[in-house]
RNA sequence: GACCUCGUAGCUCAGCUGGAUAGAGCAACUGCCUUCUAAGCAGUAGGUCAUAGGUUCGAAUCCUAUCGGGGUCGCCA
């Protein structure tokens, strides 16, 4: 049991004792660094019980649990605030039986549930940028935490690769292409496609134009433009499954496949399952009848379907067109039977931007009215826009920060950073290139995965992403030099006895790995591979301080020296593990 | 206009299921390498937690209003 759990559960029973009363929940807190103590319990909303001064309260439960042997090497008072000395040999017995515990921090049981993580979810018309990359970072870090939870976890890509974003591709690259491929250019898959689509919007625009100079309304120049109308009869001929037509689709979606690809494999992001929207489209009509015959649905005279939701205050919501053709939440009803059908999952997630919050809201509401047993695990993880220093990113602009560009920087970043610091001698090409690789992407991931998804975040591609600090290098930076150490300590030491007190560095690192099992269950159930960034840089940041104030190898003292590298070892496996959580891959040496 | 969301140091972010004098990093300034990796450590300076009320023994945290940023309200996805 959690040292903090056992001190809780005294805690409790001294209440009960003392002043007849059953707490509800006993809620330990980290004191605070101005006073002497590791653990603090707040005595204010007991006095309606103890009928005592704040400070006789805490004075009494604090006598109690010294009389009951509790843990403790003393304890103060400050005005309504117990805070306890745990004593050593606690948290030496800690160190013992986790040490060696590979799997440190992680859930040792299963859940038996199995969760879905939907996320990527492409358009295959262009290139992948910073928001996607941000979303996949995402999607596979709580996929991992799940994991680390004891969930099963089936990770999803549902690849939007039809309509009329890539019908617009097809055509301009039809009409301007010259036959043009990813081979003849040179040009990687997707972002040849997305030179299609900008082009298509570059000669849409100028047709509007043309409309509007000659005295047409904006809005019936854009409805109008013959290329629009074009791409929207390509659509159609799509749909009608005309041979050429699709041998073009599938011929432009096989580039862009070819180019994600290599950025997924970059980003170590991966998938089990992988949905296209060209199968899924067509489904949920049955859905939509099902729901007409619950009476949960309803007609509107020209045929469309719609769900009135403004008792929940909601609006109304069109379900289906009065052509009978889908629309978005149509394909996301039957999807998520599919979903349920196929992986019998219990929680399904949903890695999409907050700006589809309403859509997510009115889709699991539906469910619920439908009575699907699922529909209580569906969850929106909702995360911020990624803004630029000018606002949102748009590519008409050029103010997109490209997914595979960035990778690009940040690996040449990370060269630069090396090679100026110069620690990297004797070691082979390859092996630098996946270091500066390696160092690059953990920048990266680590400044994403940071901040709260919830909130939006802001990147300034003119001030390159930081390698100092609370950084992704910081944390591999301690872990590397853990490497060193225990590298150069060889083995005879974990044969001695390790002392048996602390010294405030050593104790305050153990206290900090304590705090690991919770850190990973807190980051799944907020959704949140923020908190477990948090967790390492605490972590490094207690175990660098050790480093400074006391020796490792130097120390003469046998019983110390083997403490220490007992703390810099499971240090080590608990950076790793956290890490691996987030995606990123530790190195030996930097 | 309605609804959702955010507002904490010059900048980027923690803290938000109410608890002590509000924390980090970057940037600025001081110290610490005859080497257990200085991509580090220690320190100085920097705040009316948007504003105004309210609830409470206690509010950055909860409630209300106002101001400011962002988002959503399509037979688009």
């Amino acid at each position: 049991m959690e040292i903090e759990q056992v001190l809780a559960n005294s805690i409790r029973e001294a209440v009960k004792e003392l002043f007849q009363h059953e707490p509800e929940e006993v809620k330990l807190e980290e004191t605070n660094a101005d006073f002497a103590g590791d653990f603090t319990y707040v005595v204010f909303p007991l006095l309606r019980f103890s009928k005592k001064k704040p400070e006789e309260t805490a004075s009494a439960i604090g006598d109690y649990l010294t009389s009951k042997g509790a843990p403790l090497e003393s304890f103060n008072v400050v005005k309504g605030f117990l805070n306890l000395v745990t004593n050593d040999t606690v948290w030496l017995q800690y160190l013992k039986d986790n040490q060696h515990n590979p799997k440190f921090g992680f859930s040792s049981n299963q859940t038996g549930s199995t969760v879905m993580v939907e996320y990527s979810s492409p358009n295959t018309n262009k290139p992948l940028h910073l928001g996607h990359v941000r979303n996949n970072l995402l999607g596979y870090s709580v996929a991992e935490i799940m994991k680390a939870n004891g969930f099963e976890v089936v990770k999803a890509n549902l690849i939007n690769d039809r309509g009329i974003h890539i019908c617009k591709s097809m055509l301009a690259w039809k009409k301007f292409g010259n036959g043009e491929t990813p081979e003849t250019s040179g040009i990687k898959g997707d972002h040849l496609v997305g030179k299609y689509y900008v082009e298509f919007d570059k000669h849409y625009k100028a047709e509007i134009d043309t409309l509007v100079a000659g005295g047409m309304e904006q809005e019936a120049a854009e409805k109008n433009a013959p290329l629009i109308l074009e791409a929207q009869e390509m659509l159609r001929s799509w749909e009608s499954g005309n041979p050429d037509t699709i041998a073009l689709w599938q011929e432009m979606n096989s580039w862009v496949y070819s180019g994600f690809e290599l950025t997924y494999h970059r980003l170590g992001v991966n998938f089990d399952v992988i949905y296209h929207e060209s199968d899924t489209y067509k489904l949920g009509k049955d859905i939509i009848t099902e729901g007409l015959n619950k009476n949960v649905f309803f007609q509107k005279p020209d045929g469309s379907v719609w769900i009135d939701l403004t008792e929940e205050g909601l609006d109304q919501k069109l379900l289906l067109r009065s052509d009978g053709t889908s629309v978005y939440m149509t394909q996301d009803l039957g999807t998520a039977d599919l979903k349920y059908q196929q992986h019998k999952v219990q929680i399904s997630i949903y890695v999409v931007g907050n700006e589809q919050d309403y859509h997510f809201k009115v889709l699991f509401l539906i469910m619920k009215k439908l009575g699907r047993e699922y529909a209580a695990g569906m969850h929106h993880l909702s995360y911020g826009m990624v803004d630029l220093p000018h606002g949102k990113m748009k590519s008409r602009e050029g103010t997109v920060v490209d997914a595979d560009d960035l990778m690009q920087e940040m690996h040449e970043t990370a060269k630069q950073k090396t090679l100026e610091l110069g620690k990297t001698e004797g070691m082979q090409n390859f092996e630098l290139n996946e270091l500066y690789e390696k160092l690059g992407m953990a920048a990266l991931k680590f400044y994403i995965l940071k901040v709260d998804p919830k909130k939006r975040m802001l990147f300034n591609p003119q001030e390159s992403i930081d390698f100092q600090g609370d950084t992704g290098p910081f944390v591999l930076y301690t872990y590397a030099r853990i490497q060193s150490i225990l590298k150069q300590a060889g083995e005879s030491w974990k044969l001695e006895q390790p002392g048996d007190t602390l010294m405030a560095p050593e104790k305050e690192v153990i206290q900090v790995l304590s705090r690991m099992p919770a850190a990973v269950e807190d980051a799944c159930k907020s959704y949140s591979p923020a908190v477990l960034c948090h967790f390492c840089l605490d972590l490094a940041k207690s175990f660098n301080r050790l480093y400074n104030e006391l020796t490792f190898l130097k120390e003469t003292d046998v019983q110390k020296r083997s403490l220490r590298l007992q703390l810099a070892e499971m240090t080590s496996t608990a950076l790793k593990n956290s890490l691996q959580l987030l995606g990123i891959e530790v190195v030996e040496r930097m």
